[in-house]
Formats: structure tokens, C-alpha cells, sequence
DNA sequence: TTGAAAGCGCTAACAT
DNA sequence: ATGTTAGCGCTTTCAA
């Protein structure tokens, strides 16, 4: 494998030269640029990226730390929509993007890119109160941004739906549609999105003087059959809800089939509200009426701000919320007018 | 950032003692192995992967070449099955996976990945005859695994599905319910995974005396939108099929779109059969009939190889093929014996 | 069992 | 405009 040494020695000029054609230095007379160049072809010359990295402390990689829960994660088409516009990003940019699974320590994995310098900066998923992957990164002063909010004050950039407003608007169009017992499937009830989820549905129940009832509301874990066994939970109720507001589309997808399995007519005896919008949404049976949240365009800010703040080196946090809008189709039943409720 | 260097000088030994001690040699002392250890801990020390990766030529990392039409591979529910089972291996075995996206140069991309030494090997999702990717690969013999096989006779390693086969068997299903003109809807025709499924689709045709009529070969981009054009084309023949079978989930549920819009009830009045059988088949509606492929599984076998390869050094190929299933649900009209075929 | 020293391939002062 | 030199942090002979 050629190396900078082998192309000067063919080009008749030193190392450093050599160097500079690579990074285009204006300091080199066009011929010397030629003649290097071609060396460079004929030797089919590639940089070693650890060489280069030794010196410049840059890999022209952003990681991306894949929760523990990952496997969840690959399977959502709403974690596939964000890579998608991470990844835009990152390839417009240069950068590779590094997918770090953590078996169970975190920070180890943290330490292990970060220090170990095998990104540039990073990229959080999902985070919960008392988290200490953040604390760490906002401690070392990490490029870093995550997905969602932090619960505590860290100093830390992120990229957020308001997803408060997001549960409490689609919680309210339930209620409109003359529902009072209202069910929230949500995921894991520790992780801040789902907190800030419920929290959302809760207000728009108090404000119509429903009392939130904590039976109403099941997490499970982010996957189908989480949805499936939930929505089993709520419909098993003595006084069972006639609508659900999941917190993510798949759970809503599990949900809804274990409402067909059991032979509920969706959305007479049962209106779905999911989250996320995924594009299946469109092609379930009934089709799924979903808060959109953009995941694409959450994925492409989170990673601008990231290569940003590793471009400038700025160490200054920053953050950006991304609206919502509730996609009404047929499975709430704002589309179904000849409905029956009590 | 601590270096080698200085938990050297607070354990009072060498950086060469305590570098063995980082690779846990076992000429060293359990006492000085202690007393390093201790300062490795005292500087919260992380090794330096460009230094190491200097010295050892290793990465500790595996890279997927993301093809250029990416954003069609990222959304697919497949790929992201693939991806779980790629990243579960990577990090058993303590790999990271690193995603690069070819803007359009993939042999550019694989330079840079491979003799940049940014990976310790490559896994290449998609191929097609005259692949220049694939033989480059194979030339340089980087350590690689390719989901698919190879369309020339190139020496790469690779883990398959038996294509033709599960395309015959599929259509055969479709002929034996009754069906005669029966289509095929498909991703980009010169992919080799398309191919070999068409010929599938083919020999099952001509097996039962029926002339295959390319008017009946559909083929499209590779999502839900690609599926519904595809489709709309289909039942716009005069004489249109009773049946398709579609070369992905997707494209199967774009084409589910088409016909429920266009009034056709399924499966009485058109049949489908999907290929991949993402976790969503089971919820569309009708559920649909797909080929399982198992890309989890795939993706495990592709990652295992490629390990193996990487850590063994073995420069041999071997390739593995990863049987499939026909599951029959409700979109292909077996489970409708009331059906009314011509 | 441990240390000294060389060198991996590159970049970046500093010199010229 | 180009060359010389030092050094990034680590591993690995070779010596002791």
C-alpha cells in the first residue's frame, strides 16, 4: 500500500509537498500539483486515516449511540426515517456516520468514541431523568446532540418535537369526537418523550374535567407485540376506554390488532390516535390517524447542529423544537360521522 | 486527555510495561499490573485508536457501503431487520458499524473505507451484473460479505436467499389457486435480486404451459409510491392480471393501495403475494402472503463471515444461502375458498 | 519481568 | 514554492 513517502519519492519531492497537494495548498505551483497528482494516480495513493487522525485529532465521523433497547430502535421505521435524514447530512457534509451499540455500559461506550477519538461528535437517542451518559458528555463538553429534551438542566444541544402540545392536541380531538374514556399505550414509561407524552394527554382530560385514571395508562416496551399486550390491558377493563392514544404508531399497529383479534370495529367501538406518522400509518386497515413529528427533518437538524458545533468548535449549547401536526385519517373516526358513541 | 505516557510516570514504569498491561500480557507482575491499573483508572486513561490503529492496522470496525439509492434501503422495513442482525454480531464480537454512503462513486467510497483502513471489512447490500464494486473489492481482498450473490464469477464472499426458487414456489402457489395471468411487480430489473426472482416467476409460468408476457413485468423503484405505479400500470392491461406477486413487502402494499383505491377487492378479485415478509405483512389488510426471507438472520450470517474473515485472516470465500418460506395469509385468496375466479 | 528505542504515516511549524 | 524536522500516541522488537 503506497504511502506519502512513495508517492514524493516518485514525484521527486518531499513529504510535505506532497501533503499540501492533498489538502490543495494555494502555495504550490500548478506544475509541482500536476506532477504529484499524477504520482498519486499511478500509485493509486490512499491516506491513511489513522496518520491523518494521529495528527489532526479528526475522524470526519459522527457517532451514533444506539441504545440498549437498540433492537427496538433498528425495527421502528421511525428510527430508519431519522438515520435516513442523518445520514443525508452526514454524506453531504463528508462525514461518515458510527453506530455504537451499547451492551449495557453506556458510558463506557461513550468514553470509548469520544476519548478513544473515533468521532467527532455524537449523537444521543433517547434519554430519561438522571440520565448519566448525558452528565458525561455535557461534562467533557462533547459535540453532541440529543434527540428529544433532557429532563434535567444539562448543558446540552438537542433536537425536540413539543411533544407536550403534541399528546394534549391529539388528547383533545378524542375528547371533541365525544370520548371520555381515553387510554394512553405508551413505551417505556421512564424515557422523557413518554413523560412529556402522557403528560400531554393528562392535561387535555383535566382541562375537560375527566379525572386521569392511572389504569388508563400502560407503557410497554416500543414494539408491536408491547402494543398488542397493552391495548389486551386496557380492553380488559371493566370500564374499558372507547378511544387509545398510543405514543408511537407501531405500538398503535399492535394495538389495533389485538382490537381486530378481539372483534372491535375501529373507530365505532374503538378510535386509535398513534404518534409519529410513519409511513404505514397511511396503509393500515383503518388507515391511522397519527401526529407527524417529522422524524426526517429531526434527524437532518440534529445532525447540522452537530457537524456545525464540530465545524466551529462553538461549545455553546443550542436547541430547536419541531412542530407537529395531527394527520386525521380514519381511525380516530373525525371521518366517520355516523359513529355511536355513548 | 491522559496518554500512555503519563499513567506511566504515576505508576512509575515504562509505556511499554503499560501498554502490555492494556493487553493484559502475562509476563507482567500482578503487582505492576495493579499498580497500572490503578492509574489508568486515577487519569480515567482511553487508548487513542488512531495511535493503535497506527500500529495494529485494525480498526475494531465493520463498514456497510450504503448504495447510492439509499434512502429506498434506510425506510425499508428489510434493511433495518438486516441491520439489527449486523449490529447484534458487531457487537458481540466488539465492532462498530460504520455506515458510508456513496454520493455516486462507490469505488471511491470503498478506497477510502478499505485502504484508508477506516474498517477492518466491508458489507456490500446490493449488486448487479458488471459490478464494478464487487470486483474491486474482490481484487483488493478486503475482507467482505455481499447479501446477494455475485452476478459474474467473481471470488466474494457472500450469504443468498435461494431467489429463483422461492419466486418459483410463490407463483406456483398462485397457479395452483387458479390463477393464470398473473403478474410481477419488481424492484429496479438489473438488480441481481430482481432477476433471479423474475426468472423464478417465469419457469413456475412456463411450467404451467403459460407464455410469460413482459407486459406483466413491472418494475419500479423500490418503495410504497414505486409499488402503486407499478400496480396502476398493471391493471391498466386490457387483459389484467388476477394475481401479482411483488419482489418486496413494499411494493406490495403500494400496490395494495392502487387496487383498493381503484375498488378491486382482495383477494377475490386480485391476488398478491409479497416478498421479505416484514413484521407489518401480518397487519395490512388483507394480511398478506409473503415470502420470509429472514433478513435478520441474513444479516447475522453476512456479519459472522465477515468476522471471521476479518479475524482469522482467511482470504478463501465461502458463501452460505439462507432458505425461505411462503406464508400464507389472506391477500393471496388460499385462505378464501368461496373465492369466484375465472 | 521490565525498559529503551524505533517506527507506523501523516501534518505542521520552521527554514530556506 | 518547497524541504527539513519533529512529533502525534501507541505497539513491538530487542536488550537486559
Amino acid at each position: 500500500m503506497a504511502t506519502i513517502k512513495d508517492v514524493a519519492r516518485l514525484a521527486q519531492v518531499s513529504p510535505s509537498t506532497v501533503s499540501r497537494v492533498l489538502a490543495n495548498s494555494s502555495r504550490i505551483s500548478e506544475e509541482t500539483k500536476r506532477r504529484v497528482r499524477e504520482a498519486l494516480h499511478q500509485l493509486d495513493y490512499h491516506p491513511n486515516a489513522f496518520a491523518r487522525g494521529l495528527v489532526t485529532n479528526t475522524t470526519g465521523a459522527i457517532g451514533i449511540l444506539i441504545p440498549p433497547s437498540m433492537n427496538e430502535f433498528f425495527v421502528n421505521p421511525f428510527f430508519a426515517e431519522w438515520m435516513s435524514g442523518v445520514s443525508e447530512v452526514a454524506r453531504e457534509h463528508g462525514f461518515d456516520t458510527v453506530l455504537s451499540t451499547s451492551a449495557r455500559d453506556e458510558e463506557e461506550v461513550v468514553d470509548r468514541m469520544v476519548r478513544g477519538r473515533r468521532v467527532d461528535g455524537i449523537l444521543l437517542l433517547e434519554t430519561r431523568p438522571g440520565d448519566r451518559v448525558l452528565r458525561l458528555v455535557a461534562e467533557r463538553q462533547f459535540p453532541a446532540v440529543l434527540l428529544g429534551r433532557p429532563a434535567d438542566p444539562v448543558p446540552i444541544s438537542y433536537v425536540n418535537n413539543d411533544n407536550v402540545e403534541a399528546a394534549y392536541r391529539a388528547t383533545q380531538h378524542l375528547i371533541r369526537l365525544g370520548h371520555r374514556r381515553i387510554g394512553f399505550l405508551g413505551g417505556a414509561s421512564e424515557l422523557v418523550v413518554t413523560i412529556d407524552r402522557v403528560n400531554g394527554y393528562r392535561s387535555a382530560l383535566v382541562e375537560a374535567d375527566i379525572a386521569p385514571d392511572p389504569r388508563m395508562e400502560v407503557s410497554s416496551f416500543f414494539l408491536e407485540q408491547g402494543g398488542y399486550l397493552g391495548m389486551m390491558r386496557l380492553l380488559a377493563m371493566p370500564e374499558r376506554p372507547t378511544a387509545v392514544l398510543a405514543s408511537d404508531d407501531i405500538l398503535a399497529f399492535g394495538g389495533m390488532r389485538a382490537a381486530a383479534e378481539l372483534g372491535f370495529r375501529m373507530p365505532e367501538e374503538l378510535a386509535i390516535v398513534g404518534f409519529n406518522d410513519i409511513r404505514l400509518a397511511e396503509l393500515a386497515n383503518p388507515s391511522l390517524t397519527s401526529v407527524r413529528v417529522h422524524m426526517h427533518r429531526l434527524g437532518v437538524r440534529a445532525a447540522e447542529l452537530l457537524i456545525e458545533q464540530i465545524e466551529t468548535g462553538r461549545t455553546h449549547t443550542k436547541s430547536e423544537i419541531i412542530e407537529t401536526e395531527l394527520i386525521v385519517r380514519n381511525s380516530c373516526g373525525a371521518n366517520t360521522p355516523s359513529q355511536n358513541l355513548v
